[in-house]
DNA sequence: ACCTGAACACCGTTCAAGT
DNA sequence: ACCTGAACACCGTTCAAGT
């Protein structure tokens, strides 16, 4: 995805961005389990020591890749009317989770630390208040809506890692998880409409 | 919980359930993070490769512990009808994972990893086919809410052992977490309700 | 049936020192 | 501003061998 790491030559020191790129990279490429910081070091070709120059520890790292997974730059628009606009940041999330390996896992585990990756539920319980919903019920809604998200897709990508060594994992196809995870977020979307 | 264990005295042998008792006791006193199968033997007062004649490795030991938790003996009964039996069930799940410290994350990545941990999908898919819902419906309703459960309750107790070392999370009371999750689950069982 | 001893191939993190 | 070198205190797992 980037890096044209010039082998065999200067020194090449790197900038903050760099080792997070760098660690993506990984990620996509070998999963989160093989995301490591003496790994991510000999990629850089640095010392595993130098990485805590950039960042002050692994957590704080995953973090940042958490919030680079979910955050998406021109993302305040689609403005289709009340609870549609629900749906479609819905899907937007779970594909931006889908983008990465492992990607609902570290935004997870973030959220979960409260360290980071926030804005998707701003942005859900901001739509949902935008859609007539009370402050509290849309911050409750919202929080079923992510916990669900979550759940599905890192449910998902450990299956999609777990078949990739021949488990007998029974595997939805593709269509079937989509299918699966629209049935979800309209499930709860429904429920939301029978509360008043 | 267990385990008089005789300071100073005969090598005292250990079975497989010995094991997983020693397990949860550092589970519930230490949390996942401390459970090492070092420390798991130390406990034991065994060597680590000792383990490995128990168990195949440490996933298959945290497989066992998930459905420790997981399977309450007696858990067939509370036969109140339709869907407010599978409420019940949901409250039931929620204390089983209350019970042991960092339970959720235990159980769902056992469930991830499609290892073990069924019992609670098995008993909600049936309660909601009960009710009198088709069986791909109850299958779907009974994963929105395994979802919303897992996600909820480890985000609670991840919460609860950050603050206990001072961090500034905006904590809930019991209360609160008690009451936001009935009302994840009503909202989930509204929406149910509202699709016939 | 259950365990020891020793090894293998790893981890995250710290810290003085270099350029 | 960014990195090295060396160390510390750990991991999970394997395997021959003991009782």
């Amino acid at each position: 995805m980037t890096s044209s790491r010039n082998p065999r030559s200067a020194p090449t020191r790197h900038s903050r961005e760099d080792v997070a790129d760098a660690a993506l990279d990984i990620l996509n490429s070998y999963g989160l389990g093989d995301l490591t910081m003496r790994r991510l070091a000999q990629s850089l070709e640095v010392q595993p020591s130098a990485l805590y120059w950039h960042y002050e520890n692994k957590q704080s790292l995953l973090a940042h890749l958490a919030d680079l997974i979910v955050d998406v730059p021109g993302s305040a628009a689609a403005e289709t009317p009340g609870t549609t606009r629900v749906r479609t940041l819905c899907l937007a999330l779970r594909e931006r989770l889908l983008a990465y390996r492992d990607g609902a896992e570290v935004v997870a585990s973030t959220l979960a630390l409260g360290l980071g990756a926030e804005a998707p539920g701003r942005e859900l319980t901001a739509a949902l208040t935008d859609a007539g919903t009370d402050p509290e019920t849309a911050q409750r809604v919202s929080g079923v809506l992510l916990h669900f998200i979550l759940g599905q897709v890192s449910h998902e990508q450990q299956r999609a890692q777990a078949g990739s060594l021949g488990a007998a994992t029974p595997t939805g196809t593709p269509e079937s998880e989509s299918a699966e995870f629209g049935f979800g977020i309209d499930l709860i979307l429904g429920g939301l409409a029978a509360l008043r």
